[in-house]
DNA sequence: GGGGGAGGTGAGAGCGCTCTCGGTGACGGG
DNA sequence: CCCGTCACCGAGAGCGCTCTCACCTCCCCC
């Protein structure tokens, strides 16, 4: 086995089973068309020979690549390292996968490589793309938009004036906003404060925004901007303290810094939920359960995200594939119905926390 | 930009420098052979129409792909959520990025996809491919290995039993372990206890082994078997306290399972470090510095141990084109040196927890 | 009973690239 | 001055597949 054993090829095949090329590519490809009997004997020598199609040969002819490339922007360790892109990748997979896709993932790593990317995906090399950038000034969005490429985009891209057709899934961040703040304003908490993400993401500046639809000009005192990191939620929250000390109820901007609230807030002696109530984002399980107390907070089904994803650009693919003019937006309108911007729903868990 | 405009071919390229398809083709692969003013010639007109070549084509000839996959076989999303994966996969990304090739991810879910993968591999798509598989009983390794593609694994693979030229790369868990245990036993503690990972796992195992090296036969009362959550961890604990309420040490096979350890210590009113001393293993920073008491643990380079893993198998693969008979192992016995598995070291990183 | 379909099947032309191999010009040595 | 050498360049043959046609059976219907 030292040396790879040359592969069988269609014509191998087509020997082997007494017919012509096209025959066993018939078969090979569903197989409409061709007498059973023949049917038969193809799949026989198919499987003798263990033929797999060469998918650079086919792929030369069609065009079609069935490999669709995952972009995940995120020049920050941080974020990359937390579980949100492992469980959008899983979906993703899974969904692809069922669809015969392949995932080709390309990971970005400051400026430079926007370009490599970019290139890469106006290469052709793969027939789409899933985009994920969290940054409101990232070039990348409007470069990928550039190449061409059937995209659809993770979170509601920055530049996103509504005008133009992107496509896009994101969860219900101001709903799930709104949920949660109306929550602790039903526990008869009066001073709710909000403790933000980075604004420059929209994930967090449409967090504030439902924060806001609630509490309305509850004015700057109880906002506080931080970074999604627990280290964040603490420096947070002991201005917020210093600055207010009869807040009695806090809405964090994700898990992670709801953990570092909590963690400030038994440091100076207040008790969760009894003196300041504590609601998060996210709902990552291995965070908010392990809290103490267990955090009450919003949950997103990020897996499911990145399944919506898959199967948004798949279909998109496929209509263009039927014939049917697709714009690059992945094919907006089209019998079928458009493909348009999802939004998924957010739910709040309650535990102990508030 | 409704349809694809058809990408220009070297054919076309060829035309307008006023060459050979032959040449446009050097200049394109390095350029060397060429005249410079013809390479001055040829480059231009790539750029004017800006070309991309067609991989598929070029793989159709040349037999490689310029990609390779990763295989990340986990059934259990637990793990694949921990920020381990991401890790890897960054290094990884990193390292095939910067040799101009692609990274094409495969998640398995469950035993029927093992044949899909297998399959996938086997059929030629990728020059090799990077195989995480953390459980003893896998079958993925072998049928992965009968494939008959060049193969990297990350860790140590369970059926390892020396013999087969395997090529992996893995952290010293039985050194840092070892490292763990005698701060421990330095810091002048006599019941140093250890609560292990899944024993199906060669990382469990191997920091048992290293525990073991150290307490000698402390005997079975002071290990306890746990999973690597902090749920597990914590019910570990609690085991350990019912049984030997003497403890005054804790080796935790992870950081989550330390974590879980410290809750469990501060509800139980035990003080840490002083009544008993926690030492973990990660050195996941999320988790280890947002501890109470910051964690001491030993740390291993994720990241690193992508990009070494890369980096043999790229090295392999090139032995190979480079018409070295390098069998599937991704060459063994070579000038340069043989490809042999590899371990990295790992470090104790000391905070307050012990 | 013959003509027209319809349903199957095969021949052949590429898809865009690499790579071998033969040709061509410049140059130096005999 | 001629020929061998060398460095460079182009022609052409595929790589393994799909897909369009043309062809060839049958079978049905008039």
């Amino acid at each position: 086995m030292s040396d790879t054993v040359p592969r069988p090829t269609l014509e191998a095949v087509a020997a082997r089973a007494g017919v012509s090329r096209a025959t066993v590519s018939r078969v090979v490809n569903g197989g409409d068309g061709v007498r059973e009997p023949l049917v038969e004997r193809v799949r026989r020598a198919v499987e003798e020979l263990g033929y797999v199609p060469n998918q650079a040969a086919r792929s030369l002819v069609t065009k079609r690549h069935d490999a669709v490339a995952v972009v995940i922007a995120e020049p920050e360790t941080r974020v990359f390292a937390d579980p949100f892109f492992a469980l959008q990748l899983r979906g993703i997979s899974k969904e692809l996968t069922a669809h015969d896709n392949q995932l080709v993932l390309l990971l970005t790593e400051g400026r430079d490589d926007h370009a490599r990317v970019a290139r890469y995906l106006a290469g052709g090399h793969v027939d789409g793309a899933l985009v994920f950038s969290l940054h409101v000034d990232d070039p990348l969005p409007g470069l990928i938009q550039g190449a061409g490429v059937p995209t659809v985009f993770g979170g509601r891209p920055g530049w996103g004036d509504g005008t133009r057709d992107v496509v896009y899934v994101d969860s219900d961040n101001r709903g799930g906003a709104r949920a949660a703040v109306r929550h602790l304003v039903g526990l008869g908490r009066t001073r709710v404060a909000h403790i933000t993400g980075p604004l420059d993401q929209t994930s967090a500046a449409d967090r504030l925004q439902g924060y806001r639809d609630v509490m309305g000009d509850a004015g700057p005192r109880l906002v506080v901007e931080s970074d999604f990191t627990p280290g964040g939620g603490e420096r947070a929250m002991r201005d917020l303290l210093d600055r207010c000390p009869d807040v009695d109820a806090v809405f964090a901007a994700n898990d992670l810094t709801a953990s570092g609230v909590l963690r400030v807030l038994r440091e100076r002696g207040r008790r969760v939920p009894e003196d300041v109530a504590v609601v998060g984002f996210d709902d990552m399980v291995p965070v908010a359960e392990q809290t103490d107390p267990p955090l009450t907070t919003v949950r997103q089904d990020i897996e499911e995200m990145g399944r919506i994803m898959t199967r948004l650009l798949l279909r998109g693919l496929d209509r263009r594939n039927t014939g049917e003019a697709a714009p690059d937006g992945v094919g907006t309108t089209a019998p079928g119905g458009p493909v348009l911007p999802t939004v998924l729903p957010t739910t709040l868990v309650r535990r102990a926390s508030a």
